[in-house]
DNA sequence: ACGGTTCTTTGCGCTGGCGCAAAGAACCCC
DNA sequence: GGGGTTCTTTGCGCCAGCGCAAAGAACCGT
């Protein structure tokens, strides 16, 4: 096959990387191995370890990256030093060169050691317009972008402290969750003040919270470390539902916490 | 000129339409004229009037659009009646058919007399393909989506809510502000409400900023209706700078269209 | 083992802005 | 012009969540 031919042909180059990651990129899909191939000989890769940027807001775009290894967080910050979380990018998923724009309008700092492909935007632009699959995947990867901000969004207008933290450990299982005899773990290195950041509080609440969850038992938490042991009540937590699934649900108040 | 010849010939059809307003909208640009007239054949003109729906959250998408004329409310609904704008499109600006959604993820309503081009998502996807810059137009536009949101939650999470309000304000005047001798009006209606579902905030608290504003002399208020009499003294709310400064850098295109 | 660093917890005080109610103002349509 | 509707203002009470401080716990390098 000849997509595996090339990876293993340019090992040297492509060490880490193995046919099924290149394969299951979204950003990729529908191309026949062959047109996949001649896109990854325009590729560079890059390694960033633990806690190291890729780029910082207001840089020069150069790149389109898309993450193969790792966890990456995207941020903005604020000229008074507030940060703000604005999604933590897995394996598959692109970021960086935003399409045009002259800087970057986020920073992009590696959670965990982590490798990456990248294309300048001028190449990228080219293999957009050979290959229009990738004009469409790229485009659908956008439109999910902006809805998932647009609900993060009305989640921060809407819901309340509690309801937002549930909401981000939920998705931070469904992400990076990991099955351990304790519970479930989530997978990365998760700080309250991290939390904080990614639901729009403070350190403060966040452990609060974990705290008051922990007493019920629907957590176990440590340093930079949550493990969910009732992710059902968590969910229902997160998705406001009537608390007990347990009792008949009839007269319950609905704003009673 | 062909592109006009089109238009001409299709009277019926694009009668409110000018050559100047299909030659502008980003979404064609680095199109020859003969390639627009062709993406044109296969567009379909959709007008729809203050307070109607384009579409609703939640719908099968069919569509997507490109405003021409009015203004276009996009708007999420929580289950418990609670509005969040997201964004008020202008002319030029496409809204809808997110690529490869299977449902609207927002509902959007005419907030004055509107009419839209609109292509079905099949038909756009072929015209991608034919025309590459369309793609890369396209991906540019969902970049600054993208990062438009980004930046309105970033707000959201450091700002106070007196400043997020100066700020939708700012945004308002340029997109849709008309030069009055009373001031810089915001040329569409805009009640508190509006307002504070653009803010993330409460009609009251909206309604309390105003008046206080009012009372220093920054703006003239009405129903539905605010002028800006300060725009310098606004912007410097906006952007949290510690005076108003002396100088007058704004320099702010007023658009009228 | 030790000292330093980073992360977390918890108590306490406080306030920005929400929620509601009720009245007022502008508008619309018979 | 009158009655209804919608939009706006304002007073008052109140509390979720912030801010800070200080102490505790886990981790790290030497």
């Amino acid at each position: 096959m000849r997509l595996q031919e090339y990876i293993q042909d340019n090992k040297q180059f492509m060490n880490n990387l193995s046919t099924d990651q290149i394969k299951d990129i979204p950003l990729f899909q529908e191309l026949d191995t062959q047109s996949l191939g001649s896109i990854l000989e325009y590729a560079q890769q890059r390694s960033v370890s633990r806690h190291a940027f890729y780029f910082h807001e207001g840089e020069i775009t150069t790149s389109l990256y898309v993450l193969i290894q790792g966890r990456v967080k995207l941020i903005q910050t604020t000229p008074e030093g507030h940060q703000v979380v604005l999604r933590i990018a897995v394996p598959g998923q692109m970021f960086g060169g935003a399409f045009g724009a002259l800087t970057y309008p986020i920073s992009a700092q590696a959670i965990s050691d982590s490798i990456s492909l990248s294309w300048d935007g001028k190449t990228m632009a080219q293999l957009i317009k050979r290959y229009p699959s990738v004009a469409l995947n790229a485009l659908k990867h956008m439109a999910i972008q902006v809805q998932e901000v647009q609900d993060r969004y009305r989640e921060l207008v809407t819901e309340r402290v509690e309801q937002r933290v549930a909401r981000a450990l939920v998705r931070l299982v469904r992400q990076s969750g990991r099955k351990t005899e304790a519970g479930i773990l989530i997978d990365i290195p998760l700080s309250r003040q991290d939390l904080a950041e990614m639901t729009g509080t403070t350190l403060f609440s966040v452990s609060r919270i974990l705290s008051a969850w922990e007493q019920q038992g629907l957590v176990k938490t440590g340093r930079e470390k949550v493990i969910i042991t009732a992710p059902h009540t968590l969910v229902s937590l997160a998705e406001d539902l009537p608390n007990m699934p347990t009792v008949d649900p009839l007269a319950k108040p609905v704003c009673q916490d």
